[in-house]
This record gives structure tokens, C-alpha cells and sequence, in this order.
RNA sequence: GCGGGCGUGGCGAAAUGGUAGACGCAGCGGACUCAAAAUCCGCCGGAGAGAUCCUUGUCGGUUCGAGUCCGACCGCCCGCACCA
């Protein structure tokens, strides 16, 4: 009589076998080929979610399936501790955002720890903890050193109300999301990180990754955005605004006959020097600057320009003048903060002209048209050739581009320039729950690093949160240091670093963790870079970025030999969820799915029985309450019902919308697996090979660790379930016997505990987790007969089986020979067969 | 606004330019059972009695052949530098 498959008692007891035995703690020195698996580190937000769990175990499928090929494989996990939710609970819940992290990595460890993955544990970090955070601060003064790093004034968002710099998160259109106050713009002295001396390699660099999804690697290109163009001066007129001229930037030199406007950026100095005499334009600088810091809402937001008075001087034509205009949306962070505007050309510059009446005059043909009378109702940003342009009529855009750039340079007002659209990083936080930056201000000797000797400089425990702004501002014990410069008084930095800094280097701590140094060159070296690194898409622009910045500037500083920190990326999709909610607008509350009873098409709050309102599906998040804890049903169905749930069905990088059903599915396929191992141990061997369940084992074998490789591991999953199908309708024979026991070791990456204990029932010795994937006999991929379709004008009529590599006349004739092709030819005469060996004949009448 | 992606049955999906819907979920019918659970067998895109026709967001194009390639559009999602 089969048994049951008991699965909290086989979790509990073979987490404990591997956890004693170490099974999964990477050595250093193993002869093995190496392999470095990694899932982007979770924050310790409370509890693991579904997100989690996913990303987990697919990182943990491949990490097992690398092992039983004989690697040495580093799958480690640790905590992006630091960061503003610890802040905000302190705040809200007066517990210390030390306290809080460090109970939630308890919490989350444990969770983690119930689903079985195959994780090095012994190399756990928490980036919040000075062992860590202080080897971060060593690498802050390396970079310090090697002139990487420099201070300079940049935006933030400021909170008039609160006194406090707010996160573009914590802006809701346009105000404080506490205090309700209007945001305003305002400049702080930050630090910044030199990622752009580094933007040439970086762009160069994104080709080499073969292993990466295009659709990233093409963000990362746009994102660092290389753009040829002519930086120039227009002469200005009259000398009023502090400067007799000014630089702007063009992507289209090309376009100079069409200009009519110069724009400045509202802190461009020119704008600051009118400002300061003249209280009208004061105070519209002090419009533009109000609202967050967003690129979207700075782009999204109405044009609005003032016109200074000033006139620039066209460098072809000195009769030429152009007004100068301070609008809100030139950047000064791009470029040269400033621009001409040529309307017929380019969208923003067109809505600009419209607005303020500016002449809008065509110097590139469509084709169509080439009157410098231009009527149509957006820019024409297409190729075309120029005209109305003196020396430049009649040239292409590329060509006109590099003419206008040449005269520019001869005439020694304009230099040809190469600009990035990616900006130094600023990494200054004004923030308590991050890495202290290591350095001194003084009075006398100005910014000085802190001494080695004094790292880690660890955060004070002793704060408060009651009131808003940086604890640390306002901790004179810790603040208050003597300057190491000179001796004399002096203040540390308050600052704390953004904790992209924390993720941009932790897959290297955890390839190598000596105390006395943040690395060991040769030893991280030999398991970098990650082979294949796993995580959310939404970091395929910041964290990927800043994570290659830092390895490249590691390697400049020759204290890392490795250009690329990660050799195969797979951004997974995200799990998403219905939503709940009662209120509208600010009055909006969210509700949890486990506070709810949900029925068909409504669902109701457990608390007070009426109806909520049910939302959009939206990525599972803290804010929108949609998330669903995974305990609960680890610990009803067990962690491999749950694991193969998560491989199932949705492709990994598409989003996975979280529902109930399913995990039923995934529980009964436990079981049934469990009946083929159980029986196979109560049954007497059986004799007789059995060439199809052969064919379709080893076809099985080859087929899911090719899926596996590339992650694709819904199609394995559905293999699986074909091959379990096919063992179950099998007669007894050797080969069936064969089957099961290859089985499961196919399935062990997926369902471990299952596999284990199947493994020890089969009277093996070991453990499967150390067992080889089995081997696949090439013989048994082969078939010797094939179905091919047979079409008549490319629609499908009938199918032919015929002997593999068939020549291309037996199966025309064999087509031809099909009564469903003589029927749907109605006696036509073919014109034209295509055949397509063992696939397809298509008889085109 | 800019950049990137996605769109196939009731649902999750599969398909080197070559038989659309494998596999799973849900559902329906049946077997076993006193009954239930579990398990097993069968059906399962739409229309049609059937032959057959229609069907991969919409429209157009390339091709002997398009879910797949190209163009335009619609819808949804992600990122936009201080969320992590």
C-alpha cells in the first residue's frame, strides 16, 4: 500500500542533513570547474514574499542542477539592510531602524530557510552592520584617492514644512508626503562618483554581454546615451546677464538656419545673474524651481519660458538675433544648461514657439515640402534634405552636421563634442540608516578624509526620530570629531551613502569576506564574475549600471582584475496581485488579501463585512497591500509543492499574477511523483527494455537541462509532467524501472526533499544533492519515421509519415498521392512544391 | 515627456518563418466507493449535422507559407538618476 509523501517531515529532516553537512558551503580551494550563481539580495523588509520566493528558487534550481554537474558552485545570500523603510518604522513604531532590520533578517532568514534552498549560509552579510559597511568606507577613501570622487551643488527635494530633504518617492504630486507642503528644489553641496569617466567603457562594454537580455542591454545603451554634437557661443546682446556670450550644445548643428530661440536653464548663471537684479525675474526662477527633481515631471510639466531681453547673435549671420529665454525645461545637469530652439524640428522647441509666437521656419525637407513657411501641427524630426540653409541646401542631416561642425572650428566658435546623457552619481544621503561617509570637515583644512586607522566608523545608536531630518545632524557626540588634519575642531560628514553603493560591490564580498581588507584580489577573482545573476527588471538600469561602474573602477585602481561583474543576467518578471481598496484619492486605503474574504467577483473586510473595492493587478508591494506571505502555504502544501508552483505555468521573465489555484496542482504532482518512487521500492525488478519510454527519457534528460540552462523553466516543468505520464502508462520493464530512478534525479534541482527521500528509499548512499545529472545517450534523440504537414496554398490539408531524411521527391509524390491534396487542388495543376525535408510540403496551384 | 517591453482558448501558457493551442489550472462526463476524499479514463478555442470555415490586440506589408519578420495604430506594464 503506497504511502503518502509526508513533506513537513521530510523538509525539516533534510534541511537539517544538508544544513550539518555543510552540502552547500562553496570551497575556495576545489579542484571542481566553478560556478557562480547569485540572486539580487532582498532588502529586509518584514517578511520574504512571493517575489522572493520566486527569484529564490529559480537562482536555487540552477545552483542544484550546476552542482549534479560536477561544479563547484557559490550560491550565497545576504541583506540590502540599509535604507528608508527602516527609518520610516522607526518614526512610526519607535523601535531603532537597527532593531527593526535586524529582527526582520531573523524573520526572513528562517522563511528562507524553510524552503530548502541549496544556500551558503556561512557567507551571509548584512550591509547595515559595520563589518561590511566599513571595508565600503575603505573603498570610499581608495576611490577618494584616485580622484573618483568629487563634491559639487545638485538638486534636492526640499520640504519647506518639514525642514527635511525628501526621496522623489516621498513627493505626491508635487508636495511632502507627510506634511502636504509644496516641494521646491533646492541645492545642497553632494557627493558625487566620477561613473562618467567611465561612460566610454561602460557603452563599449554592454556589447560584450552575451549573456543579457537585448531589451537591457539597449536601456543601458540609451541610458548612458552617447551623442555626437557642437558645443558653441552665441555673442550676447547687451552684456547684461554677467557674460558677453553663451555656450550651448546641439545634437543637430545641422538645423542652425532654423533656429529663433536661445533657452537657458532657470540656475543657469546667466538666469542667476538677471535674478539677482531684477525681482520679477527672481521670482520666476523661484517658479521654475518649485515641484521634485523627477525627469518625468520636469518633462511633463507646462513650458514656461521668460523672455530676458537679451539677444544672441546667429554665428552665421551677425545681423541675426535671437532671443534669449529662461524656460523650465532645459536642464542645467545636460549639456551646457543651455540650448537654441529650433521649432520646426524638434517637439519641445515647437510647443515653446507656439506658445510664446516664435517663428517656426523649415530647414529640412520631408520630401515634400521645402517653403520655409511651416504649417504642420508637430516638428518634423525625420531625415530629409536641407534647404533654406545658405551653404547647407541640398545636403543630408549627416552631412550638414559635419559641414556646420567644420565651420564652427575654423571659425573658433564651436567645438565638435562628444555628450553623455549620463550624469555623475550623487551618493550623498541626507539620511541616518546608510554607510557614514568617511570624511572630516574642517575649518581650516577644508574636507580631509577620515584616517584608515579609524574605520569602521559606525553609526550612534543612542538617536531619535522625533523630530524630522538626519539624527546625525544633531549628535554633537558623535559629529564633533577633532579634525586629523590639523588637530583643531572639526565635524564629520553627516551624509550617508546611497545604498546603491551597499549592492554595487556585495557579489564580490561574498566571493571572498577577509577580515582585514573588503577583498582578497586572487580569491575573489577565481569566482568572478557571477555566472548568472537573477533579479527584477526594474533594476536593469541603476543597480546593473552602478554594480559594472564600481567593478571598472575597481580594476582601474588595480585592485580587481575583472571588467564585467556579471556574465549572465536573467531579469525575472514580477509577481503581481490583485488590489483592494476603499476611498479615493489622499483618503485611498489599501487592504491586504488576507484581511479579506475574497468570493468570485467581490470581497469583503473579515473585520466589518462590507464590500471593498477590488483594484487593479499591480506588482506585489508594501504600499498597495497586495502581498501574499508564503508561510502559510509552505507550511500547508510543503516547499516543493510551492517551489514547482513557482516554476510552472508563466514564463520567468514575463509577470506571474499570484492566485490560489495551481498550488493544488503542484501538490498533487508531488504526490504522484512520490507513488512511482514508492511503488518502485515495493516492487520486484522487472525485466524487458522499452524503446519508446527510452527515446522518451533520454529526450527528457536533454531537454530539461537545456531549459534549465536557459532558465526557461516552465518547458521543463511541462516535460516532466509528460515523462511522469508516459512512466505511469508504461508496463512494468527494466527501462521503466530506470525511468523512475533517473527521475528523480531529474527532478532533484526542483523538488529536493522529495528527491532526497526517494533517493534514500531506493537504498542509495549519499545524498542526490551531491548525485550526477544523468547521462543521455545521443542514439535514443534520433527517430526514424516523421510526420510531415502537407499544404496546398500554405494551408494545411494532410499529414504524411514518412522515414527520416525522406528525398525531397518521395514526399512530393507521397503529397501528391494524399486524396485531401487531390480534393482541395479541384484539379488545378501545381505551379510550384516546395518541400521542406522531414517538416513540410507545401503544393502552391 | 523620454527609454524599454508585453498582447495567443474561461485562465497560466507552448510553438529554429513551416501541423497554432503541447503541458498545467478551472470546467464537464464517466469509473471506483454505502458515501466522500484520493485516484483513474474521456471531453474541453468558436461556428457548423457534416464537408469545411473562422481564430494569435487592430490595420497594412514582405513571403510558397507569418503568432513569429517589417510599418502604423490601440491597450497594458516597467524604468526615468533620493524606493529598493
Amino acid at each position: 500500500m503506497a504511502s503518502r509523501f509526508n513533506a513537513l517531515k521530510a523538509d525539516a529532516a533534510w534541511q537539517k542533513v544538508w544544513d550539518e553537512s555543510r552540502t552547500f558551503s562553496a570551497r575556495d580551494d576545489s579542484p571542481k570547474p566553478k560556478s557562480y550563481v547569485l540572486e539580487m539580495f532582498p532588502y529586509p523588509s518584514g517578511r520574504i514574499h512571493m517575489g522572493h520566493v520566486r527569484n529564490y528558487t529559480m537562482g536555487d534550481v540552477l545552483a542544484r542542477f550546476r552542482r549534479m554537474q560536477g561544479m563547484e558552485v557559490l550560491h550565497p545570500m545576504g541583506w540590502d539592510a540599509f535604507g528608508m523603510p527602516a527609518e520610516n518604522a522607526a518614526m512610526e513604531k519607535k523601535v531603532h531602524p537597527g532593531a527593526w532590520t535586524r529582527e526582520n533578517i531573523a524573520t526572513m532568514k528562517a522563511q528562507l530557510k524553510r524552503l530548502g534552498f541549496a544556500l551558503d549560509w556561512t557567507r551571509e552579510l548584512a550591509t547595515c552592520e559595520p563589518d561590511y559597511y566599513g571595508h565600503e568606507q575603505a573603498l570610499f577613501l581608495d576611490l577618494l584617492d584616485a580622484g573618483l570622487v568629487y563634491r559639487k551643488e545638485s538638486a534636492v527635494n526640499w520640504d519647506p514644512v518639514d525642514l527635511t530633504v525628501l526621496a522623489n518617492e516621498q513627493v505626491i504630486d508635487g508636495r511632502g508626503w507627510r506634511s502636504g507642503a509644496l516641494i521646491e528644489r533646492r541645492k545642497l553641496s553632494q557627493w558625487f562618483l566620477k561613473i562618467t569617466q567611465f561612460a566610454d567603457e561602460l557603452l563599449e562594454g554592454v556589447q560584450g554581454l552575451e549573456h543579457w537580455p537585448d531589451k537591457v542591454k539597449l536601456m543601458q545603451e540609451n541610458w548612458i546615451g552617447k551623442s555626437e554634437g557642437l558645443k558653441f557661443r552665441f555673442a550676447l546682446d547687451p552684456n547684461a546677464g554677467g557674460t558677453d556670450q553663451v555656450e550651448v550644445f546641439t545634437t543637430r548643428p545641422d538645423t542652425i538656419f532654423g533656429s529663433s530661440f536661445v533657452a537657458i536653464a532657470a540656475d543657469h548663471p546667466i538666469a542667476q545673474h538677471l535674478a539677482a537684479g531684477n525681482p520679477e525675474i527672481a521670482a520666476f526662477v523661484e517658479q521654475c524651481k518649485l515641484g521634485g527633481t523627477t525627469a518625468a515631471e520636469l518633462e511633463t510639466q507646462e513650458k514656461l519660458g521668460w523672455d530676458t531681453g537679451l539677444c544672441a547673435t546667429h554665428p552665421f549671420d551677425s545681423e541675426w538675433k535671437l532671443p534669449v529665454y529662461i524656460a523650465n525645461f532645459v536642464l542645467m545637469d545636460y549639456g551646457t544648461g543651455a540650448v537654441f530652439g529650433v521649432p520646426a524640428h524638434d517637439q519641445r522647441d515647437f510647443e515653446f514657439a507656439t506658445k510664446y509666437a516664435l517663428p517656426i521656419r523649415r530647414v529640412v525637407s520631408d520630401g515634400d515640402r521645402a517653403d520655409p513657411a511651416f504649417h504642420e501641427d508637430e516638428a518634423y524630426t525625420g531625415p530629409g534634405t536641407l534647404v533654406n540653409s545658405h551653404f547647407l541646401d541640398g545636403m543630408d542631416v549627416a552631412d550638414a552636421k559635419r559641414a556646420v561642425i567644420v565651420r564652427a572650428e575654423e571659425g573658433g566658435w564651436g567645438t565638435g563634442t562628444t555628450v553623455w546623457r549620463l550624469r555623475d552619481w550623487g551618493v550623498s544621503r541626507q539620511r541616518y540608516w546608510g554607510t557614514p561617509i568617511p570624511v572630516i570637515h574642517c575649518d581650516s583644512c577644508g574636507v580631509v578624509p577620515a584616517p584608515r586607522d579609524s574605520l569602521p566608523i559606525v553609526l550612534p545608536e543612542d538617536v531619535t526620530f522625533d523630530v524630522p531630518g538626519n539624527p546625525l545632524d544633531r549628535h554633537p557626540t558623535w559629529r564633533d570629531v577633532d579634525c586629523p588634519g590639523c588637530g583643531g575642531p572639526g565635524r564629520r560628514e553627516t551624509d550617508t551613502l546611497d545604498t546603491f553603493v551597499d549592492s554595487s560591490w556585495y557579489f564580490i564580498r561574498f566571493a571572498s569576506q577577509p577580515d582585514d581588507k573588503p577583498f582578497d584580489k586572487s580569491v575573489a577573482e577565481q569566482w568572478l564574475p557571477v555566472g548568472q545573476y537573477i533579479g527584477g527588471v526594474e533594476h536593469a538600469i541603476l543597480h546593473l549600471l552602478y554594480a559594472r561602474f564600481w567593478t571598472r573602477a575597481l580594476r582601474h585602481m588595480g585592485k580587481l582584475d575583472v571588467a564585467e561583474p556579471f556574465a549572465g543576467l536573467f531579469t525575472q518578471g514580477m509577481v503581481t496581485h490583485e488590489t483592494y481598496y476603499r476611498g479615493e484619492g489622499t483618503e485611498r486605503v489599501w487592504y491586504n488579501p488576507e484581511d479579506l474574504d475574497i468570493a468570485g467577483n467581490g470581497a469583503t473586510l473579515k473585520t466589518d463585512g462590507a464590500p471593498v473595492d477590488i483594484g487593479r493587478i499591480e506588482k506585489m508591494s508594501k504600499s498597495k497591500k497586495n502581498t501574499v506571505d508564503p508561510t502559510g502555504i509552505v507550511d500547508q502544501y510543503g516547499a516543493d509543492a510551492v517551489r514547482w508552483f513557482m516554476l510552472s505555468d508563466s514564463p520567468p521573465e514575463r509577470d506571474l499574477e499570484w492566485t490560489e489555484n495551481g498550488i493544488e496542482g503542484a501538490w498533487r504532482f508531488v504526490q504522484r511523483l512520490w507513488r512511482l518512487f514508492d511503488q518502485l521500492a515495493e516492487q520486484k525488478d522487472a525485466d524487458g527494455a522499452d524503446v519508446a519510454l527510452d527515446k522518451k527519457l533520454h529526450r527528457t534528460i536533454a531537454g530539461v537541462a537545456e531549459d534549465v540552462e536557459a532558465l526557461a523553466f516552465n518547458k521543463a516543468v511541462a516535460k516532466l509532467y509528460e515523462l511522469t505520464a508516459a512512466i505511469e502508462k508504461a508496463s512494468p520493464s527494466a527501462s521503466r524501472t530506470n525511468a523512475i530512478r533517473a527521475l528523480a534525479r531529474i527532478v532533484a534541482p526542483m523538488v529536493p526533499h522529495l528527491a532526497e527521500e526517494a533517493w534514500a528509499l531506493m537504498g542509495n548512499d549519499g545524498l542526490i544533492a551531491d548525485a550526477p545529472w544523468p547521462e543521455v545517450d545521443p542514439a535514443l534523440l534520433v527517430d526514424d519515421e516523421v510526420t510531415i504537414a502537407v499544404q496546398v496554398n500554405g494551408k494545411l490539408r494532410d499529414t504524411l509519415v514518412l522515414p527520416k531524411g525522406a528525398a525531397k521527391d518521395v514526399a512530393e509524390a507521397a503529397a501528391l498521392a494524399s486524396e485531401n491534396v487531390q480534393r482541395a487542388l479541384e484539379g488545378k495543376a501545381p505551379r510550384k512544391v516546395i518541400v521542406v525535408p522531414d517538416r513540410l510540403v507545401n503544393i502552391v496551384a
